[in-house]
RNA sequence: GUGAUUGUAGCUCAGUUGGUUAGAGCACUGGAUUGUGGUUCCAGGGGUCGGGGGUUCGAAUCCCCUCAUUCACCCCA
């Protein structure tokens, strides 16, 4: 047969183990530093924990685990039969690969809610599995990086997370730009021209500003039931345009009849307030259009993108008033973000930033030349190891140019001979790979040449 | 779920209006060089042309089906 892996996954090899090791301790560092805390919890979740968490369409693209052994008997045949299928699947699982990290974090805060000092901050590094049709930065299985704080409704904790985006993107040298936003502010919208309940209508529309243009999100609002006289007040919305201040002050009056919509501009003047306070590299920008996010956002939303490659957003996050809610802990607000690991990858491959990192660790191979000085090579390699140099030896004794190869395809930086000449000398021949030159050194002298 | 795209050696790709035994570069193996890699030269191995069916004297090439890939929409990291 021919081997293959599940559409959407990937193998990683050495390099790229190593490169997204990179990444990962570059994130988990920050996140510590702000004094995150790990946590992990399984691949599978109860089914029950993940459906109506995401909408409609996360229902669908959630990976379910089918039922095994007498559990199969629970499949209802009956809804297969009447055509119903959606009902027919969820009898066959009881279980499903995590969507996301954020609902199962609730859920491990709603478990373990007496155990726990809040506010509790946590970060959380692990796969997470969408079935979507893979394209250009999507995959079917994919890192995502969280750090979220539940019990806290400050805006400090908005400011750090920013400052977390900062910090992170500066080490990795991307340039990007901070995307903000709060709900508020689009209930707000919505509220003001008197369709409250087209608030999803409206964000899914005007998000696409950028994409489609003004006319295609009037076309949009107008396809979505709206009436002229609302699409005009909706443009004027994204007519808003300056400098932050500029901004929320024109937000102000726009939004002065909606009581929501005040709120989240109070919000966004608090947060960008504290923002000013600190050292910040990085493009922050206010986007009212931006709506992105999953559903169970309340207040402030962030969205991260690369400015010099084209890819959808690598970072994402922002606050939610009742997460914990629907687990039966209510009125817990926590704000999160995640880096979209892979998605960093890719924009750190396709701008090149990864050519500084040395792909090898080991720092020096012994040739195997046999026979009685394999024994002799071994023994020098311990030292090596004892001293905590990571070495190896060529595992057999084959020809001099393939050990060389297999040493320079690995850029192993030095090769040591330990040939019977050496082995009587006790001076073992080290090579350095790069420069090509070759010396003498002494067996106890080895450790400190390496050094 | 919708619409496109591309499938030829391990990898990246050529392959003319359908015409002899399907090619190149890189990689790999051996040799030039029996204790010295990365440069050079020589030689060699390696292909169900994604799969199945059809048209034809003849198909990598044209048609149909199918599988896979990539990209876009939807939605999202």
């Amino acid at each position: 047969m021919k081997p293959s892996i599940p559409k959407g996954t990937r193998d990683f090899g050495p390099t790229e183990v190593l490169k997204r090791r990179y990444i990962i301790d570059t994130i988990r560092k920050v996140y510590e530093e702000y004094g995150y805390q790990p946590l992990e919890t399984p691949a599978m979740e109860n089914l029950n924990t993940l459906m109506g968490k995401y909408g409609d369409e996360g229902d669908k693209l959630l990976f379910r685990v089918l039922n095994q052994g007498q559990k199969v008997k629970k499949a209802d045949l009956t809804a297969l039969e009447e055509g119903n299928l959606a009902k027919f699947s969820n009898s066959l699982a009881e279980r499903g690969l995590r969507y996301d990290l954020t609902i199962p974090f609730a859920r491990y805060v709603v478990m373990n809610q007496h155990q726990l000092t809040f506010p509790f901050k946590r970060y959380q590094i692990q796969p997470v599995w969408r079935g979507d049709r893979p394209q250009k930065g999507r995959y079917r299985e994919f890192f995502q990086c969280d750090a979220d704080v539940v019990g806290s409704n400050s805006l400090l904790n908005e400011a750090e997370l920013v400052q977390v985006f900062n910090k992170v993107y500066s080490q990795l040298d991307i340039s990007v730009t901070v995307r903000l936003n709060n709900r508020k502010v689009l209930a707000g919208i919505a509220d003001v021209i008197g369709c409250e309940e087209k608030m999803m209508d409206i964000t899914i529309a005007i998000d696409k500003l950028d994409k489609i243009g003004l006319e295609g999100v009037q076309k949009e609002l107008s396809n979505r039931g709206l009436g002229d006289d609302e699409i005009k007040e909706v443009s004027n919305f994204l007519a808003i345009e300056g400098d932050i201040p500029t901004k929320l002050s024109q937000l102000e009056n726009l939004l002065a009849t909606s009581e929501t919509g005040m709120k989240g501009v109070a919000e966004l003047k608090t947060l960008f307030h504290y923002i000013s306070q600190v050292a910040i590299q990085v493009d922050v920008e206010l986007d009212v259009t931006l709506a992105r996010g999953l559903n169970y956002y309340t207040g402030t939303i962030f969205e991260v993108v690369a400015n010099d490659v084209k890819m959808g957003s690598i970072s994402g996050g922002g606050r939610y008033d009742d997460l914990t809610g629907t687990f039966g802990l209510p009125g817990v607000s926590g704000v999160g973000i995640s880096f979209g690991l892979d998605r960093v990858y890719d924009v750190m491959e396709e701008l090149g930033k990864f050519e500084t990192i040395s792909i090898n660790t080991t720092q020096a191979m012994f040739i195997n030349f046999g026979g009685e000085t394999e024994a002799f090579a071994f023994k020098c390699l311990q030292e090596l190891r004892k001293a905590g140099v990571p070495a190896e030896i060529y595992p057999d004794n084959a020809k001099m140019k393939k050990q060389m190869k297999y040493a320079n395809t690995k850029q192993i930086p030095f090769v040591i001979f330990t040939g019977s000449e050496e082995m009587e000398t006790g001076m073992l021949g080290i090579k350095n790979m790069e420069t090509g030159e070759q010396e003498k050194v002494a067996v106890n002298e080895l450790v400190n040449y390496l050094a």
